[in-house]
DNA sequence: CTCGTGGCCTGATCGC
DNA sequence: TGCGATCAGGCCACGA
């Protein structure tokens, strides 16, 4: 399960095998994996033929990848996505595969099929800076636009940020997980953040003070950028980067996962709830739900 | 506009 | 051994 940091060394790794290569032909072996792309298969391998990509961008869990058609190839990892580098058999989860022109070819795996590639037109962003990482163009593909800038960014607002935290009556984790409001931000890393912070999560975003949200924004980063400087982690072995190698790290979770496991700040045991068809792991006793 | 729910997916795991 | 139920969760469509 990719969060920001995983896809951030994706986007790496497509930016050194992808960008500069000349996409020879396209194989679509199913096309579920084309879920976002509005068009058929054929469209698809047909508008990606002969294009040569000029850049690897991301934001948030989106990447994308500028063509010299004008469009971009946008691609989405969903919980179980790949790319894979140099495939030289087909295996069950091979989706989508570009053969590039004098370069190993490069492969789309997806056993979930959350996950999904598509090519979609550019426009200018909202706000006139850089679309994201990896480049300083301007250009968003249609279906990025309304997705917020990710908590890595420069470009984000603090101040303006936490305000719109603050207009919500929402619990605290389902906006920080709102990818409209700010992106990047997966299951994983909100309770890892809401542990560091000390927040329960079904606290009201409305009441949650700015300092508290200034916390949480400085836990998140810290923990996303270790992750990052790790080389990108994920819980299970599903999530592998370009060359095909384990993401997984041994990054030291106080949070997720560690349900009845001892509490690194006051020994408590870790608890575990059902939320919003997903889990939230807390600490009863350093996160104390509002009442 | 905001909010809550359920669908999309497959494979691992569990109880019977 | 096999079968059905459950769970994992990012994103999106939909209805209130």
């Amino acid at each position: 399960m990719p969060e920001l940091p995983e896809v951030e060394v994706v986007r790496r790794g497509v930016e050194r095998h992808l960008v500069g290569s000349r996409i020879d032909s396209v194989e679509v072996f199913d096309q579920r994996a084309l879920k976002r792309h509005r068009g058929s298969a054929n469209d698809f391998a047909v508008r990606l033929a002969g294009v040569t990509v000029q850049a690897a961008v991301r934001r948030g869990k989106f990447m994308w990848c500028p063509l010299d058609s004008g469009d971009a190839l946008v691609i989405h990892l969903g919980m179980s996505g790949q790319i894979r580098v140099a495939d030289s058999v087909t295996t069950k989860h091979e989706r989508v595969r570009l053969t590039l022109d004098g370069r190993p070819s490069v492969s789309f795996h997806d056993q979930r099929l959350f996950g999904s590639l598509a090519l979609d037109a550019l426009q200018p962003t909202n706000d006139g800076l850089p679309a994201g990482w990896g480049s300083t163009g301007l250009l968003i593909p249609s279906q990025v636009a309304h997705i917020a800038r990710d908590v890595l960014d420069p470009a984000v607002d603090d101040s303006a940020l936490i305000r719109r935290f603050r207009s919500r009556t929402v619990a605290v984790k389902t906006a920080i997980l709102n990818q409209e409001l700010v992106s990047g931000v997966g299951n994983i890393y909100a309770d890892e953040a809401l542990w560091r912070a000390r927040i329960h999560y079904a606290t009201p975003a409305d009441r949650v003070s700015p300092a508290k949200y200034r916390e949480l924004l400085s836990a998140l980063r810290d923990v996303m950028s270790v992750a990052l400087d790790h080389g990108g982690t994920s819980f299970d072995s599903l999530y592998v980067n370009v060359n095909g190698e384990s993401g997984y790290f041994d990054v030291s979770l106080d949070a997720y996962g560690q349900t009845g496991k001892p509490c690194a700040r006051c020994a408590t045991a870790i608890v575990r709830e059902p939320w919003q068809n997903r889990s939230s792991h807390f600490c009863p006793r350093c996160q104390r739900r509002l009442r």
